[in-house]
DNA sequence: CGTTATACTGTTACTTTATAACGTTCTTAA
DNA sequence: TTAAGAACGTTATAAAGTAACAGTATAACG
């Protein structure tokens, strides 16, 4: 199973659609996804790209006029991680949205190093093996990361194209 | 194949060994193993755990007296990485030695969060089901980055103990 | 052997990413 | 309605990494 981006046509109506199910998710378990929270978190799906921390900040301040400071953002950041809602790729230092925050999951990416668009995949077989192998060293498995860096298709057109 | 930290008893023997290969295999390829890059590798090997540049930059400084300052680390780094003689993790911005700098790869860490002790193993077929699914997508993987966080078995079991 | 090109290191200043600590405000449940 | 806890505001700073330019060492060529 994969998402691929920009595969839906009414962007907006996925974002509102993604919304609303972030709201029924928190309220099922409890958590409250407050005004900032959901900012960031449209923000983050508005934004085809994994979006940096100090983007999403400056973005924010733009919308209230008002002065907005790093912990703001890493906390809703941490939040939003914590319900499943976003993901965060390390070896870029930015944050994704999560097509599917209903079902808690590692992340697995495939990052383009020129557009920086980025594809979530979910290679259970794999996540199975890695799981065994770790078993397998008495290592027990808290958290998963699967980034891979290279061209997408796109990119790789363009790059062709260009010679 | 895996290599388990602490399975070698005479570890300044193992420390030697290393330094010897990366100079071998740095005059083979035609690239120069300076004293700044020889004082941050034999750093690296020297620590069981993975090291943070800001580690290294401080215990550069002990060594000889003189202020050093981050991109004297950063550029040694840089090399050793582009020689395969260490890895960095993403998820934990560190830099740990590599056991087999001689063939090029990937690399794949069991990484402990309570120790960090972080132990490279070398899932060759996952690797290539990773490359196919990635060409299945049309992308053109340039680096792979494959890291697993939690408890080793030494953590797992002391804190068994504690309870 | 000397000179020159290149690679490496030193140095200054700065950017980016992230967090600690504490005070204030909001929400909720007794 | 009021106290407890969660969330947010604010200040300050830590941690990670880089740009740019000056100086020094190396090696390579004549």
């Amino acid at each position: 199973m994969n998402i691929t981006p920009y595969s839906c046509h009414d962007h907006h109506g996925c974002i509102d659609a993604a919304l609303t199910e972030a709201h029924q998710l928190c309220k099922a378990r409890g958590t409250r996804l407050t005004s900032m929270r959901e900012q960031v978190l449209q923000l983050i799906w508005q934004s085809y790209q994994p979006m940096k921390a100090y983007d999403l900040l400056a973005q924010l301040a733009q919308q209230t006029t008002k002065a907005i400071q790093p912990p703001t953002v890493y906390r809703a950041l941490d939040f939003l991680q914590a319900q499943g809602l976003i993901h965060r790729l390390a070896s870029i230092n930015a944050y994704l949205s999560c097509h599917s925050p209903d079902t808690p999951h590692n992340g697995y990416f495939l990052i383009c190093s020129q557009c920086n668009t980025t594809l979530e995949f979910s290679p259970i077989d794999i996540e199975r093996r890695l799981q065994d192998y770790a078993q397998s060293q008495g290592f027990q498995v808290q958290s998963t990361s699967i980034e891979l860096t290279g061209l997408c298709q796109l990119c790789t057109n363009s790059s062709e194209a260009a010679q």
